[in-house]
DNA sequence: CTCAGTGTTCAGTG
DNA sequence: TCACTGAACACTGA
């Protein structure tokens, strides 16, 4: 499930298994999609040997900051993830989309990673929508320079926040997938962020009043910080969110206060809201 | 067998 | 050129 809580728990993840650690050993999967035709070789001699001595992320990418450069950087897609082995009596510990099975390495391996002390990091994707990259310098380079502010570490102060959706026609909804303007909000944050603030996703992002876009801003913090410090363990999630009720297309859906859910397709995706408390 | 899907990119439109 | 929309991408699992 990778939006920003996802990612950034893969990020702590990496961090704990890989920091201060050399890189032993690479493998990489035959895949050129998700590698985007990097060869398994020259990955494997950009990173063999290196020392870790850090794990970035902005929005949806995440990096290794390695002693050397380039460095490889991972976007999840939908399916992708980072898995480390059992630790002994340790349950698996996988930020992918469900478990990727009981096995090492795991189904749908792309990049596995063995460290000089004996630790794994492998990076999996079941749809291969994915991507590994290597870059010198990674927030100067596109994708991520292209990218807005992250939803997490770097929301924009409430004048600025409003200011950004005064020239903006796209439904409210659309602009808060855009990566360009906030980094790392996805479908259901999208969607969660607009139901607390009641706010409807149809509504042109320049048409909110001063009220709403504070509203607006004050949930996409609330929801970004509460799911990352859930550690993106939905179950941990508020029993009053959306995100419970709001899989499945169901016509029958409702909240847990039983307001009735309705599904639309907007900006190109599936959204869940609540005519009856979104206006 | 069909279809939805937690994301991004690019062609096409106005 | 800009802002925006929708299809395509690739594949699994319900």
């Amino acid at each position: 499930m990778p939006e920003l809580p996802e990612v950034e728990t893969a990020r702590i993840l990496a961090r704990r298994v890989a920091v201060g650690r050399r890189i032993a050993r690479v493998w990489c999967a035959d895949d050129p999609i998700v590698f985007g035709g990097l060869t398994s070789l020259r990955f494997r001699r950009a990173l063999s040997g290196s020392r870790v001595r850090g794990v970035g992320r902005h929005g949806k990418h995440l990096w290794l900051e390695l002693d050397r450069r380039p460095w490889p950087c991972f976007h999840f897609g939908m399916t992708g993830g980072f898995s480390t082995p059992r630790a002994r009596g340790v349950k698996l510990i996988s930020s992918g989309d469900r478990d990727p099975g009981d096995g090492w390495p795991p189904r749908f391996t792309k990049l596995r990673l063995v460290f000089d002390d004996g630790g794994e990091l492998v990076m999996t994707d079941a749809r291969r929508l994915g991507r590994i990259r290597l870059r010198m310098d990674p927030r100067a380079e596109p994708p991520i320079s292209e990218l807005g502010f992250d939803a997490l570490l770097g929301l924009l102060p409430p004048a600025r926040f409003s200011a950004m959706l005064a020239d903006r026609g796209a439904p409210v909804k659309a602009l808060l997938l855009d990566q360009s303007f906030a980094a790392g909000v996805g479908n259901w944050i999208a969607d969660e962020v607009l139901y607390q603030a009641r706010i409807a996703p149809r509504r042109p992002a320049r048409s909110l009043t001063p009220a709403e876009a504070r509203r607006l801003r004050a949930r996409l913090r609330s929801v970004v910080h509460a799911a990352v410090a859930a550690r993106a363990d939905s179950d941990r999630y508020p029993r009053s969110w959306l995100f419970h009720h709001r899989w499945g297309r169901d016509a029958a859906a409702v909240t847990a206060r039983g307001e009735k859910i309705r599904h639309d397709t907007i900006g190109g995706r599936t959204t869940a809201w609540v005519p009856a408390i979104q206006r």
